[in-house]
DNA sequence: TTCATAGTTCGATCATAGCCGAAGCATCAG
DNA sequence: CTGATGCTTCGGCTATGATCGAACTATGAA
């Protein structure tokens, strides 16, 4: 009956408002200073820094020292998943407001998950993939031929994604669709290349907005109904 | 810039230790009075009561009253699955003591998931029907033709449990193993079965224990490789 | 060098919340 | 009814920890 406290730990770290913030604000899988974190969690300085120095000793942040500044970025996208999942939880449970505002739709639509896109946009992207037949697998999931042509086309460098530790692909739970969105390497290098290409920007926060053209050329390369619903395939 | 106290409030809920005791002891789906879970946490039953009642007003429990007891149990497997992905963190991060006792061995060889299989059996179990194509796709799987005669035959009702509101097929991730084992309502009617059969008994806390014919079944009818190891298809 | 910015450490304050003893309800057995 | 058990509520104690002011260190700029 001891297994409580391991989880009240790492629970305990993340029960706090102000380091809450902090990692919220870490979710888009940049690396913030001391200050900009400070800014977000609404403290001190001196008081960001001691929660940071909790969420470093805790390994769920890894800090990188710069000239005078000290970067902060979450420590893995597991602990996006974990922050995704318990806020799936809390909408579910009521805990989460009413307001339903613009920014909310927005969020909801695409955004940054540690460093992927995530949203509807990010579902419909693995959607597309699977109907086409470019990953097949259920969890662990795997490139086919055809997706390994088609992704290096699209200016992915295969070969460097298979030498890092990360998994190619990933299956993340998205907190606001109940589906799953790609994660893992090639997730995050398709959003950078989709950025590279200017179809998505980002906007405040953890929001992706698309370009018209962005819009276009998503849709295609990737075999979605216009928009969204409509019919499937 | 307002997510984190989302985040928080429930995170906080699971940041005490008692009250990470009494989740964890609920984890196996089972529902317990306030004495049995006052016992688990370690604390008097006027306390428990207390951290029941947040609990209970945070939609992570849910409560029943049978005469002049009052039964808690988890509000949904979603809440077991959260708790997973935090021991899962936990462990990676390092806040678990080494201890690797036996009883830790157990519970990864196989152990409760709220009502169904998890540990190395649970992920063994999912591979095993994927690869005889009993069951497709990815994160929401369905079942197949094949998939449904099988499970028919191994005395399931397969028309009762579509009826219900829950998913028939569901993936978990396990935080033991990293891969995924099946829960949703078909998850949990198999464990059941295996049960019946005498396939399985549970054991002290979240530990399931095969016997001699329970292992030999399971891994005929999915299909397994004896034991563990071994080279697989 | 001097000054400014970024960050850490220390110390004191203060609020929150966990905890238990005691008393109060509610349900069941006799 | 009386008594016993299960649970909740109340009140007070206590400890933890979040917060910020102030002093200190470190890096960079002039």
């Amino acid at each position: 009956m001891k297994e409580g406290p391991v989880i009240a730990s790492v629970a305990a770290l993340l029960g706090d408002p102000a380091r809450a913030n902090i990692l919220t604000a870490l979710m888009d899988g940049r690396a913030l200073t001391v200050s900009e974190l400070a800014e977000a969690a609404g403290v001190t300085l001196q008081t960001a820094s001691g929660h940071l120095a909790k969420l470093d000793a805790a390994n769920l942040l890894t800090a990188e020292k710069q000239g005078r500044h000290r970067y902060f970025r979450l420590s893995g996208p597991d602990v996006a998943q974990v922050l995704e999942a318990l806020m799936g939880l809390a909408q579910r449970t009521g805990a989460t407001r009413v307001r339903t505002g613009p920014k909310d739709a927005a969020l909801r639509s695409a955004r940054i998950c540690y460093d992927h896109l995530a949203g509807e946009r990010g579902v419909a992207l693995l959607k597309g993939a699977q109907r086409q037949g470019l990953i097949k697998g259920e969890k662990d999931m795997i490139l086919t031929e055809k997706g390994r042509a088609f992704f290096a086309g699209f200016g992915i460098d295969l070969a460097q994604l298979e030498k890092g530790r990360r998994p190619v692909c990933r299956a993340c739970l998205d907190w606001s669709e109940r589906h799953s969105h790609l994660g893992g390497g090639l997730g995050a290098a398709l959003l950078s290349r989709m950025m590279d290409r200017g179809w998505v920007r980002r906007e405040a926060g953890r929001v992706l907005a698309f370009t018209c053209e962005g819009t276009e050329g998503f849709e295609a390369a990737f075999m979605l109904p216009a928009v969204k619903g409509s019919q499937a395939a």
